[in-house]
Order: C-alpha cells, then structure tokens, then sequence
DNA sequence: GAAAAGATGTAGTATTACTACATGTTGGGT
DNA sequence: ACCCAACATGTAGTAATACTACATCTTTTC
C-alpha cells in the first residue's frame, strides 16, 4: 500500500500530493484518525482526502485506514526509518520497536557463524564466568552474571574502568572472562582482555568484529554496529547483546545438563516461596 | 487480539458472548462491516456489539476493526517452540532468539493501546524520574535510568526492597515513579507505588496488566507475561520491557524537543571525545 | 484573452458509531 | 411467595463522521 502511493505521487495533483506525503510520513496516526483530522494536518479540506483515497482505487478513507494498518502490521514494513521530530509519538514508538525487531531479525541469520559449540565446551569446564560492560554494556554485563549464577558456578558483574584492568591481571586458566561492548574501542576492554589471554583465561567479546578488542579475544560474537546517524534512535545494539547472551546461557545450561537444570528449577522454586523478593 | 477474544468467553454475558463467537468466525468479515451488520448477523442490538468492544478493553467498534485487521495480516509463523533437552545448540540457539522477536512483534501490535501521549505530557513537566525494580528487573531500571538521564532531567535507579519503600513515600508531586516487574506480584511494589500515589507523584508501571501493582498505578504499559513452563526457556519479558522504555524515551525525547536533543547530542559528543569512557 | 477543462474548497446530506433511558431478567433475602 | 436490587438487553435518539453537490478559483488552449 505504502509503496503504491509512492509510485503514485507524480501523477496527483497538489493537494492530492499533499495528503498523500502526510500519510506516508505518518500511516500509523492515519489509521486513528478521522477525515477531518487528516484535512487538517495536510492543511487542505477534506473532498482532497477522499479524492485521494479514490485516485488509489479505494473505495473511501475506511477503506484507506485498513489498508493501511494491514500494511503496518505485516513483516515486510520492517523497513527500518529513523525517527524524525516531525513525527508523532505513535510513529515514534512503532518505529523504535520495529528497529528493535530488526537487529534481533538481523541476528537470527547470523547465529550460525557464531562460535556458540566451542565456547560452551570450554564454559562448561571453567571454574567461573566473570562478565564485563562500561557504560550501557555494563548493565548488559550485570544482567548476564545474575543470569548465569544460576547456572550454579560463581559469577561476577565487572562495570568499571579499575575493576576490570584488575581482573585482566588476575584471571587464570580456569576463568571465563567475556567482555560487552558496542564499538570495542575503549583501550581498558582491550587491555584486560589481552592481559586475561596471556595468563591463559579464555576471552570473549560480544562486540564489532572489527574491533581491536574483537582481535584480541579467544572467541568472538560479532555483532554489527550499525551507525546511530540519527540522536533519537536508541541503541538496539544494547537488546542484540542480551539476546546473544541469553542464547549462551541456554546453550550453556544445555550443556551442563542436569546439573545446570537441577540449580534453574531450584532458583525458580526460590522466587515462588517468596514473592516479595521475585520482582523480576 | 482474537486469543484474548477467546480467553474472555466465560465472563461475558449471553448478547455478548453471542458477539463474541461470530467475530472469531468471521474475523475478516468484521472489518468490512457497519456494527448495525454485526449486529443483525448476531441476531443481537448495536449497543450489545459496543458493549462487547468496550469489554475487551477497546474503545469502540472502530478500534476493534482495526485490531482485527492487524491480527489478520500478521503472519504467526514465528511459533514459539520451547527450548528441549535433545536440542543441538544450534537449535537451542535460534529458538531462544525467535521467542524474543516473537516478543517484540507482539509488544508491536499492543503499542497503540499504550498510554504514550498521557504518560509523556506528565514526563515532559516533571522534576526527576525514578525507575524501580528488583532482580532481573533492577537492571532494566538502572538501564533505564542510564538512558534517560541523558534527557537532561534528574534521574535515579532503585534496585533494592528498603530504598524503593524509603522512595515511596517521599516521592511527590513533580516525581516520576516507573516500577517495572515482569509478574508485578511484589507486595513491595504495589505498597511504593500506593503511597507514591498518594502523595501525588505519577506513578508508571510496567508490569502484567492484571496484577495488583498494575492497580496501584496512574498509568499501565501492559506487558503480558506468558508462563515459563520451560526451564531453559530465558525471559523475554525483559526485553519488552527495555523495548517499552527505550520507546518511551524517545517519545519524551520528542515531546522535550530541542532542550533533549541538544543533551542527546551532547552526550554523544562527549562519548566520542574520549572513546576510554566509552564502551557502550 | 476568452473559453474550456480541471482542481479545490464550502456547505450540506446520509450514514454510522455511540449514548440515555426504559424494559426485561435473574438471584437473594425475608 | 414476594419484593428488591443488580444486572442484562433493546429502543429510540444524538453526535460524529464519511461522503456528495455545487460554486469558485486555476490552469490550459486556441
């Protein structure tokens, strides 16, 4: 539908053309509107909005609003457009969600070239799973240690700048050090990931892959950064990393087998007896 | 939109259910026709029809049309399989990624019924912002809160019982209270959130929309939580939940106008300055 | 430069969603 | 058995909304 109208508009005339431009901006608040709201917005009566909708070869504007959220709803509007200020907060909260189900979309293709076999085999010999995030990452990071703990191996949430240069000088061979971050620029992640390595404690980072610190671990998870050219589009990269490490954690969970199963029915029966300390 | 139609059957009366049945028969029919046609095909009143729409929680017959178009063009193929123990990792792997964009496009489809416009106009004259949660959702709120105190407005994450009780009831008029929680059962919650309310601050919740905390608040983000009958199944709900907040900042971050987006732009700035505090 | 063809808006009509209220129905208490 | 209350349902009316007829203005063409 959408697409139709964008063919369509060289051969509308000017008030025709202007509806039509509305509508394509704004398509999700069309489907809530009434003739006269969408008259108004493109500052023309409202016979152009209807004459516009015929000219599409609809019967009348009902017919526009179901044609429309049709095409809202289906996969194929996945077509990621960045927010824009002129949008509505409709617009804007659609559009966010649908940028969001694109990366998971996006990370789902490259599940298969993810080293997933060879670091759970090594997870599930170490001794403990220390994770690693500054900024946004960080919480990413503390999410994944309160996830794997329950697991049943000890696990540790590292979101600052000394702590993490400090575990990169202690970790050994027994340590599961993965590092978060969006861009791996930040020389501290590098650093400690290098310094973790060579004591001989298995590095991954969840990051750009071509990143130095994505060069300087033992296994990587690449996840693309798409540029943020637009200050209003949030960080979906943030949701790919949780996701990814969620994806491990079942993997992980998996392959530890009954012992891993045994200590996720337990923590669940723990959040059951007591509800006021469950919350999650 | 049709499932929940089914799971009201019971508490609706006789006219009702009566509406009810043919709608989830003729679904597609629905969306063509006038309420006098649905009336007359149900051998009912046009008031019996609204009646019904308004029991679902819709706000007329035009929405309910809407509603049904968009559960009509969406394609459910993306059936959540649960995660099982003879699943290789590759398997476990792709199924934990599209149960979480299952998660999203279902978050998609109910974005229109959330209270964005009312919520935002209270955030957009508000004094500091506040996000509580416990457990996995303590991260989601310091996530949170990292995110939109780069609005440029005073913010703060509470992660633990006796700080959220000690907020609740000093929070005031010119606060915004955001309680997240997957079951929303925490007696902790719904008694911060009561007195914050009295006390006049705006309390959100993010949470099932039938629980007791949902109750207590001024507005509801209705993030209904499927069971977990699997234990290697991860929570997705906590990705809706960042997906809801990380909508809700852009939308205030829209309804703020310039003062957000220079902060926005700002601190993007300052991130590239010096890429060491970077990470994200 | 005038007339014709087309585009656009004003004012009005018909349809449609929705509401107020009166009538019927069921369940509970005395 | 009776009454009353609460709820369910439909009738009739209202408000809104989509749509149309027609007059005015613009553009095009000879």
């Amino acid at each position: 539908m959408l697409g139709e109208i964008n063919q369509s508009l060289e051969r509308l005339s000017r008030a025709e053309k202007q509806v039509a431009e509305w509508v394509l901006a704004h398509p999700r608040q069309v489907t809530e509107s009434t003739v006269a709201e969408v008259a108004r917005a493109c500052a023309t009566s409202e016979p152009s909005v209807i004459r516009f909708c015929r000219r599409m070869g609809l019967s009348g504007f009902r017919e526009l609003t179901i044609r429309l959220t049709e095409a809202l709803s289906r996969p194929d509007s996945l077509v990621h457009r960045d927010v824009s200020a002129a949008d509505s907060t409709a617009d804007a909260t659609v559009k966010v969600v649908e940028a969001a189900i694109q990366s998971l979309v996006d990370l789902r293709s490259q599940l298969s070239r993810m080293p997933f076999e060879r670091v759970v085999a090594r997870m599930a010999t170490s001794q403990q799973f220390v994770f690693a995030g500054l900024g946004a990452s960080g919480h990413v990071a503390s999410d994944a240690s309160h996830k794997f703990f329950r697991l049943g191996k000890p696990c540790n949430a590292l979101t600052d700048t000394p702590s993490i240069r400090q575990f990169g000088a202690i970790a050994g061979s027994r340590d599961v050090f993965v590092l978060i971050s969006k861009n791996g620029d930040a020389p501290v992640l590098r650093e400690a990931a290098r310094r973790a390595r060579d004591n001989g404690a298995f590095v991954i980072a969840v990051t750009n892959p071509g990143s130095e610190l994505a060069a300087a671990a033992s296994s990587v998870f690449a996840c693309d950064s798409q540029e943020d050219t637009n200050i209003y589009t949030p960080r979906s990269s943030r949701l790919v990393h949780l996701a990814v490490l969620d994806a491990l954690h079942v993997a992980t969970a998996l392959a530890l087998g009954d012992f891993a199963a045994d200590n996720l029915r337990r923590s669940k029966d723990a959040l059951l007896v007591d509800p006021g300390a469950a919350g999650g």
